[in-house]
RNA sequence: GCUCGAGUGGUGGAAUUGGUAGACACGUUGGACUUAAAAUCCAAUGAGCAGUAAUGUUCGUGCGGGUUCAAGUCCCGCCUCGAGUACCA
């Protein structure tokens, strides 16, 4: 019988099917959760590089299965979000309508590949069933608040009924910073909406009116984790900044949790980095400068307070709240134009511009609170008004922005360290100094003036120390069609929220879905989207002037707010009472290992820790780390193709051909190159009849092409489809590739010519069993030598899947068949277990050849070959023997041998005598079962 | 700039965590089978030098030092590439 893949593929996937082999529940099994980030279905399709995950973890969870595991492996589609609806206005379709058929044409693709995916448990975000639960856990954190006190998240209920009871003292600092102070009476004296006002400052779920980053080409907002050097990760379109009134997220209040909670997951460490990175905790001061001759203070943080008396300016952000009052009359014009100015940059401008000093003095001076110093306010964009306090002090001596910004306004520059010339640059160093003209600091280093100006600043209470985070609230609202609506509605202007059993809160029809440009939502454009509270249910627009009807909220929610939490509806799909029962939450508990791209490190993998300990804080969950283990799969770079333009030629166009025209080069579609790297001139002029074969370099009618590897991606002409390979490999020699490639964490180059080797392989195993076409096993007991290769790889293989080293152990069954073929071996008991452990890595094969040799169960819950040591055990040992290091011949010695007689052996071999010439030597290493080592 | 990570044959990559560097595969070369091709199988394959040959010998894991009987692996100092981040006070 031959190896006939497409069959038997095809054969079992229908069979798994139809046995619904891969649906679990409850077990008395112990369980295991192996999660793959869920895909948004783009309509390109999957090319080779996506599944390289979804392999590993399949191979992984088959692996956890042979071995008595209840694994829980679902996958779903994340079909809500910018990608989604960026594919849907490109082909002119409606959203849902493209969605559904990427998500149709991503299973075909899928299911070729034979994942053992529990389907019965998919998801999909933009499903209402689904998003009912991801608007309910919204409407929860509107509802909480970060309770400073206990450190966690409680009712806003609890904070109500303190207001009530006791009015703001337990409360009264973080009041304060709002800007409120009332006490019992005066809180029951205000009217609601007086109330909301001061509630949203403490919600988890917030509305505000502040500066967001606005994508002009995309309609929306964005939050800072979807801009990557300064423009939209999507699109690549411009960022700027804008006022405008938007639902946030205050994850900020979990900074410190969310930092800490890194050290006990096993996450790679470079994304936890990142991670910390982002987070941004850094330890400093906070002080306050008084403004002179005002009763008004200026409140800066800074990490070096050490250096304080090297201050010689304020510089506040152009955006800083109190700027009108600083500004004095004779620069009012200037510092309007200045601010003016700054806001017309888009965020790319800003930070391409780093390099020139801008700026302009308010007027008004603030006192030194040590040396009472006059000293100059500036505003400058070089401050950030998100970060801090939106001012600093200038300490043109230990900070080169601030020397650079003193250099060009020709401000004071007083040196503060001892011997050390600053008249190039700062000196930003926390070591190797000694402060001067810093007076009771004067000779100290940094460690013990850090001491001495801490106690000095908090006795004469002029600040406080302080821990700050560059982490910023997650902007929530976005102004498109194509997500889940905010449950949100406004009755006299107060927010207020649809409640459990109102939900889904469905998105409405529109006839026109699409963003416009001044951020106007496409809700708006539905015709029945208020509220009636009375009858608790969405009706038509007209009615909005009517008792109990109210306008609903028009943005909706983010990519980011589905795929939070989606983990966790994994465990019980279709419940309509919970997002997840108690029951399934004790059972599965957690994600034991996720497999996903490090690109998702300060986006989703960051929201979701968020979700997570917030939905711990209210007893939801049972933990307040989501999953145990990481693993980040590096990407499947893709060969791209160039053909290089004659020198001096003029500048070719070609829509079909060409997505690369402000190089030498042209971009060439991968398909049409062959294997000599030459692209047929015929196959261009069919593609284009314009194209101009004379400009380009030729060779025998053919054009040459380099390669260069780059990210596999549509628009690159790079992608290799899986399908492809399937159809003339198959899907087992696909998954076995892929894992041959190299290890899973690292990016590697996708060659179809090497899959060669793992087809012949799958084709050499699979000959093991057959002689003429007939099955043809024998029942005698295994020769020890069959045994040893087997136990040996068994062993390997159990012990790299462990260790998720996928490629290795590829090689190790490669090894294994090659000993086996040269040993003719057709053994049954030896090919049986074989098979048994090759399926994780070849599912259909395995299966096929499993009911060949006369099973009529699937091989899946098979139990995994154990290992036995005894038929390991060596009783010899080919020594390397080196002198002063350098391996000169082998010996074989015993392994009973001890050291004394290794060494009697050693010396009385012939090569031995003949490199010491007679010498005796100087020592001699004997590493028993490893080394021999002759010093000379 | 800062923070991580990585540099091993023509290529993808192995190497029991200090113990025979280059497993396994691709590619290349030669051979067998075939009218021929595909497929399959066999052999060689880090570089150099000497030899008809078996073999011997030198160099070799980005570069320069060091520790050690022994270094791809540990330590110090550089170089290059990749990723993340970017006026974070």
């Amino acid at each position: 019988m031959k190896y006939n893949f497409l069959e038997i593929e095809k054969k079992w996937q229908e069979f798994w099917k139809t046995n619904k082999t891969y649906n679990v529940g409850f077990s008395s099994k112990p369980k295991l959760y192996v999660l793959d980030m869920f895909p948004y279905p783009s309509g390109a399709g999957l090319h080779v590089g996506h599944p390289l995950g979804y392999i590993a973890s399949d191979i992984y969870s088959r692996f956890k299965r042979h071995n008595g595991f209840n694994v829980l492996h679902p996958q779903g589609y994340d079909s809500f979000g910018l990608p989604a609806e960026q594919y849907a206005i490109k082909t002119g379709q409606h959203p849902k309508k493209t969605t559904l058929e990427n998500i149709n044409m991503y299973r075909n693709q899928l299911d070729r590949i034979g994942f053992s995916f529990d389907w019965s448990r998919e998801i999909r975000t933009s499903d209402p069933d689904y998003y009912k639960w991801t608007q309910w856990i919204f409407i929860l954190m509107f509802n909480s608040y970060y309770c400073s006190i206990e450190n966690k998240a409680k009712s806003i209920e609890n904070l109500i009924s303190l207001f009530d009871n006791e009015g703001g003292e337990k409360y009264k600092d973080e009041l304060l910073d709002m800007g409120y102070s009332f006490n019992q009476l005066e809180w029951n004296n205000f009217n609601t909406k007086e109330k909301s006002e001061i509630l949203m400052n403490f919600r988890l779920a917030y509305l505000t009116n502040g500066e967001v980053n606005w994508c002009e080409d995309l309609g929306t907002v964005l939050a800072n984790d979807e801009i990557i050097n300064g423009v939209s990760e999507r699109g690549g379109y411009p960022v700027t900044k804008r006022k405008v009134k938007h639902w946030c997220l205050r994850i900020s209040k979990y900074s410190e949790r969310l930092l800490k909670g890194l050290d006990k997951i096993d996450w790679p460490d470079p994304l936890k980095e990142m991670q910390r990175n982002w987070i941004g905790k850094s330890k400093g001061v906070s002080l306050t400068f008084q403004v002179e001759n005002s009763n008004k203070s200026i409140e800066v943080f800074t990490t070096r307070p050490d250096t304080i008396f090297g201050v010689s300016f304020l510089t506040i952000a152009p955006e800083y709240e109190d700027i009108s009052y600083l500004s004095s009359n004779d620069n009012k014009l200037d510092i309007k134009e200045y601010i003016n100015e700054v806001s017309k940059k888009s965020e790319r401008d800003r930070l391409s511009d780093i390099k020139t000093v801008s700026g302009v003095f308010s007027g008004s001076y603030a006192i030194h609170p040590l040396n009472g110093k006059k000293l100059p306010i500036w505003i400058s964009d070089y401050v950030l008004a998100s970060y801090g306090t939106g001012a600093v002090m200038g300490v043109p001596a230990g900070d080169q922005r601030d020397f650079d910004f003193a250099k060009k306004f020709k401000i004071d520059i007083p040196n503060i360290f001892k011997d050390i010339d600053i008249s190039n640059g700062a000196f930003s160093d926390k070591t190797g100094f000694k402060l001067i003209n810093s007076e009771f600091l004067d000779g100290k280093d940094y460690n013990d003036s850090l001491e001495l100006i801490i106690n000095k600043i908090e006795n004469e209470n002029i600040g406080k120390s302080k821990i700050q985070y560059k982490l910023r609230d997650a902007t929530f609202s976005r102004q498109r069609y194509w997500g889940e609506p905010i449950p949100i509605y406004y009755k006299d202007g107060v927010p207020k929220n649809i409640s459990l059993n109102d939900l889904p809160l469905k998105l409405p029809e529109v006839d026109n879905f699409l963003p416009t440009k001044n951020g106007d939502s496409p809700l708006g454009n539905s015709k029945a989207w208020a509220w009636n509270e009375k009858d608790k249910k969405v009706i038509s627009n007209d009615k909005i002037n009517d008792i109990d009807t109210f306008p609903i909220e028009l943005n909706t929610m983010p990519g980011w707010a589905g795929s939070s939490w989606y983990f966790h509806r994994y465990m019980d799909p279709s419940n309509n009472e919970e997002f997840v029962s108690k029951d399934s939450m004790n059972y599965w508990s957690d994600i034991d290992v996720y497999f996903g791209g490090s690109e998702h490190a300060t986006g989703h993998l960051l929201y979701s820790r968020f979700y997570q300990k917030f939905l711990y804080d209210l007893d939801f969950l049972n933990k307040d780390e989501y999953a145990k283990k990481l693993v980040n799969q590096g990407m499947i770079l893709g060969n791209s193709a160039f053909i290089y333009r004659k020198s001096g030629t003029l500048e070719y166009l070609s829509k079909n051909l060409i997505s690369d025209i402000k190089t030498d080069k042209v971009r060439i579609d991968i398909k049409y190159v062959d294997s000599e790297n030459k692209v047929d001139i015929e196959i261009l002029k069919k593609m284009d009849k314009d194209f101009k074969d004379s400009l380009f370099v030729l060779e025998d009618d053919k054009f040459i092409c380099v390669r260069e590897q780059e990210k596999m991606s549509k628009s690159k002409f790079n992608v290799v489809n899986p399908d492809e390979i399937c159809n003339q490999y198959g899907a087992d020699t696909l998954r076995m590739y892929e894992m041959f490639l190299g290890p899973i964490e690292q990016s590697k180059p996708w060659d179809t010519r090497g899959i060669s080797g793992v087809h012949s392989f799958l084709k050499k195993f699979w000959n093991l069993f057959f002689n003429e076409g007939e099955i043809n096993l024998s029942d005698t007991e295994p020769s020890k030598e069959e045994l040893k290769s087997l136990h040996k790889t068994i062993k390997k293989v159990s012990e790299d899947i462990e260790k998720l080293s996928l490629n290795t152990c590829i090689s190790s069954f490669m090894i294994c068949i090659n000993e086996l073929s040269s040993m003719n071996c057709n053994n049954r008991l030896i090919l049986k277990d074989l098979v048994i452990l090759i399926s994780p890595f070849a599912p259909h094969f395995a299966e096929e050849l499993w009911s060949q040799i006369g099973n009529s169960q699937s091989i899946v819950e098979e139990t995994y070959p154990k290992y036995e040591e005894k038929y390991l055990v060596e009783s010899e040992k080919v020594y390397p023997v080196s002198f002063n290091g350098k391996t000169k011949f082998t010996l074989n010695l015993s392994l009973d041998l001890n050291i004394q007689e290794i060494e009697k052996e050693v010396l009385s071999h012939e090569k031995t005598k003949s490199i010491l010439n007679n010498n005796n030597p100087k020592k001699i290493i004997i590493v028993p079962g490893k080394i021999i080592n002759i010093v000379i």
